[in-house]
DNA sequence: TAAAAAACTTAAGCTGGTTTAAGAAATAAT
DNA sequence: ATTATTTCTTAAACCAGCTTAAGTTTTTTA
């Protein structure tokens, strides 16, 4: 059951071959065709999503109707709309896969009693969360310490497999800046 | 002990008087005057901390040598490099009380323990790690999405209180303005 | 394999926000 | 109360990154 999952898992907490049980019954795995939604704004987010192979992107559509990409998220990677999801509220984002993607889905619904089921779990996702918070005060930092075009050479050199796997626009939007920028700055840059 | 802290918890999880008992004997709170120091750059950072009372700044000092801040927390916020606090690596970081703070702290060296004694722990700061990272989410959100004036703007009708407890300059850093031009959109609309 | 659609590039003009430098006002210290 | 320090303001020159508009290349679809 889902490989990547169940070991990800295992790196944080214990977990019997029951408790896998346990979780298969509540933890569903969808095969999702690129470009598909698993948000978008104005729902009410439903699940918490694990990356078990392929590629997501998180964005909203500003007021000129141009996309802006907030998160990726690579295998072994959760992403939600997080406060959506905690208060039951309605989105402001979108939730797309970039590839076609395996993702594992807890659903909201039924997340308290999987949690009164397998109380480890509350330590593994304490441990997610912080994990993400952590990741998300470090890209504050780089985002105000940086010019764009730092930004971009960072991106570039901390992770050249990844920009293989998205178009050059979807670069361009993460990392706040137009693609005619980007690729002046590609030009300047090879 | 600590009125808001233990309210705090018991908003989120049950305790018994036995459980606080635990807890008084592993958080302890201080006392901490204006201006100093929890945390300077290149130090590991040693605990995770709540404000009872007062306020702290998180920033770091950029290339030219001037403050960024990265987060302000009010009462009943918890903040902390939780990056170097995880890898237990150095800061980039600084942790500043900017009033007179009570701060209650748990120190990363007994954390494990703790939340051993008082599993329920795991829970409440799973909760509190989520919310902390949905803020973030929503954050990236609004600095992206409004210029600097409408973050401002914004900034000033949500919080028109906390804007009285600090420093115009601060405010800027926060908002990643120079204080010249935040004294521009101040003279702009009032 | 041809046509349509999506993605990327080029270049000129423009703007939100910075820099620099000086002075004014408020707060803290003696 | 006076002085020293910190905070805030003003204004002009400047620049990183955007906009607009057109053209080119790559990918997808029929």
């Amino acid at each position: 059951m889902y490989p990547n999952f169940i070991q990800h898992l295992k790196n944080h907490i214990s977990l019997t071959e029951d408790d896998i049980k346990v979780l298969s019954t509540y933890v569903k795995i969808k095969s999702i065709k690129k470009k598909e939604f698993l948000l978008k704004e104005g729902q009410i987010c439903k699940g918490n999503y694990f990356v078990e192979t392929g590629l997501l992107r998180m964005f909203y559509i500003n007021e000129k109707g141009t996309e802006q990409i907030t998160q990726f998220a690579l295998e072994n990677w959760w992403l939600s709309d997080y406060m959506s999801l905690m208060m039951q509220a309605p989105s402001k984002f979108y939730l797309q896969t970039v590839e076609d993607s395996e993702i594992a889905v807890i659903e909201h619904q039924e997340q308290e009693e999987l949690f009164k089921k397998l109380p480890q779990l509350e330590r593994y996702f304490r441990i997610m969360m912080q994990r993400a918070y952590a990741a998300s005060q470090m890209r504050v930092k780089y985002f105000h310490d940086f010019s764009k075009e730092e930004n971009y050479r960072q991106f570039v050199s901390l992770f050249p497999k990844f920009i293989q796997r998205i178009p050059q626009y979807m670069l361009a939007s993460y990392l706040g800046i137009t693609p005619e920028y980007l690729s002046e700055l590609r030009k300047k840059h090879p």
